[in-house]
RNA sequence: CGCGGGGUAGAGCAGUGGCAGCUCGUCAGGCUCAUAACCUGAAAGUCGUUGGUUCGAGUCCAACCCCCGCAACCA
């Protein structure tokens, strides 16, 4: 990649229900990054692609069950995501739909590029199909043999599908991670992509017209249909210009990629094996974040009904209190509960009571005792060096894709801001004395600011602007537990 | 024996051989510029169990117990 340009893309979720708030969780979490580098390399240098994944069957059951027509089913659902962006200021700079002519077009492309080194091919395919579900069931999903569904003994039933020669890609790959061993984030992940890879066998990528209509067809053979995943994990690629603008694509391709843990196997084998076989570099980085789970600990399920809706979270605490702690108060890369309290705790101390109060003691001073702030020549020595230590702590954090542990470092140095006014005691000096210390701390709120930036965009907009113009406000008032 | 992660103070976590740490919460004191905020200090842990290696084990080895995720809608 680009050293001088950033591209990062989501998995794109399957609109077959309403966003939750692991989606959340993923969005707000690359959304983050990308304003880090959008601040380090300039807007115009970075690129981020969301969207929505809109074949397949399980969206054309539910369109069904919706008695809607399958485009203003998917229409409906790609607006709530747009809607969920907008909400929770999610700026993205492309958003993508696979149900779009233009990647029905470029994701047949692709399909021949494959198909043309040799790495596509017809076999007979048989299988427990049921014709309740009009799919193929797995030995693993039969319940004494009978679809667990509609309680029917599935048919044994043969069907010619394309295959793709995955297990073409198992050593290159495998190599290919021998030298690229930061391409997992976290590292724990990378045995697990490496077992997954050394097992691929060629897969599936292809349906029969006849039961799945609802998707894009395969080049020359109207009979068939791509089997769903194939079709969008082609979307990175064309999303900067693979099939369209050479030259726009090999400037930015070499993605940051982020997915659930799910997510690994499809993300880091099978679409790496994609890459290999259609000539293309692997992607640049797999950040596989962790599991939001329910307030007890296990996984969000509606059986259990310990499902939290984002949107639901936002209008109870606001979209920035709701980012906040997505980023700050769950690790990264770790599953975690989504608890309630823990996010009126984690606002309540890092955000009123360290940040906010910190701001507010500041300008009020430098009010009260009428002096100069945001002189950064004038900032004493010791305490930028010490200030500035935080900042690259934290940039190194930003830029390793750490954001907990970087907002746990923005916090250190706002809790740095609070025990240096207190000992520096500014309220008792002469001017010339509050002025020194007052500057030296608009210095450190500066960093603070720019710091949680990413994370709290509208806030840090506004908390500049109080600094600035020295205007008092409650930026963030105290959450009621 | 399907695969992976984890069990450390009330909660959430850090800590890969050398006197058990951090944040929140709790308690006591201080300060009073500030959003009853801020600062200082204290209490609180048989580091899942058992056994082993070692001068020394949360940390290494073995066995076992328990929790979570993936495999199967779903990030």
């Amino acid at each position: 990649m680009d050293k001088q340009k950033f591209y990062l893309t989501t998995t794109l979720p399957y609109v077959n229900a309403e966003l939750h708030i692991g989606h959340a969780l993923e969005f707000v979490q690359s959304d983050t990054i990308v304003r880090y580098f959008r601040n380090k390399l300039g807007k115009e240098n970075v690129f981020f692609n969301v969207g929505t994944d809109e074949h397949g069957q399980k969206i054309f059951n539910k369109a069904q069950e919706e008695g809607l027509e399958l485009k203003p089913f998917v229409d409906k659902y790609a607006q709530r995501v747009m809607d969920f962006c907008k909400l929770f200021n999610v700026e993205y700079d492309n958003f993508y739909r696979t149900s779009d002519p233009k990647h029905h077009e470029l994701a047949q492309v692709f399909w021949n590029k494959c198909n043309e080194n040799g790495d596509i091919y017809k076999k007979q395919y048989s299988g427990q199909y049921c014709v309740g579900c009009e799919r193929y069931l797995t030995d693993k999903e039969l319940v004494d043999g009978k679809c667990p569904d509609h309680h029917t003994v599935p048919e044994l039933k043969t069907e010619e599908n394309y295959f793709f020669r995955l297990s073409k890609y198992r050593d290159p790959l495998l190599k290919w991670l021998e030298e690229e061993k930061a391409f997992v984030k976290p590292a724990y992940k990378m045995d697990e992509l490496k077992k997954f890879i050394s097992e691929m066998e060629d897969i599936s990528i292809s349906r029969l017209r006849e039961n799945l209509p609802w998707g894009i067809e395969v080049p020359n053979d109207p009979t068939q249909m791509m089997y769903v995943w194939f079709d969008a994990l082609t979307n990175y690629a064309i999303a900067v210009g693979y099939g369209t603008d050479e030259e726009r694509f090999r400037q930015w391709w070499g993605p940051v990629q982020t997915c659930g843990p799910d997510n690994l196997r499809f993300q880091g084998a099978i679409w790496q094996g994609m890459l290999a076989s259609a000539g293309l570099p692997q992607s640049e980085k797999l950040l596989v974040h962790g599991m939001v789970l329910g307030v007890d600990g296990t996984k969000m399920s509606k059986l259990v009904g310990n499902i939290v809706s984002p949107f639901e979270q936002e209008q109870k605490y606001g979209a920035e209190t709701v980012r906040f702690y997505l980023l700050t108060g769950i690790p990264t890369y770790d599953d975690a509960a989504y608890k309630e309290d823990d996010l009126v705790n984690e606002y309540n101390s890092r955000l009123a009571n360290n940040f906010g109060n910190l701001l507010n003691r500041v300008i009020h001073l430098a009010n009260a005792k009428e002096v100069e702030m945001n002189n950064e020549v004038a900032v004493e020595g010791e305490f930028k060096a010490t200030v500035d230590t935080y900042v690259n702590e934290i940039n190194r954090l930003y830029e390793d894709y750490e954001i907990y542990l970087a907002g746990e470092k923005i916090d250190q140095l706002a809790d740095y801001g609070n025990k240096y006014i207190t000992t520096e005691e500014p309220w008792s000096k002469e001017k010339p004395e509050a002025q020194k210390i007052l500057n030296n701390l608009s210095y450190l709120l500066k960093h603070v600011i720019a710091g949680y930036s990413p994370i709290l965009p509208i806030s840090c907009a506004k908390a500049l602007e109080a600094l600035e113009k020295r205007e008092k406000l409650i930026l963030f008032p105290k959450l009621e537990a």
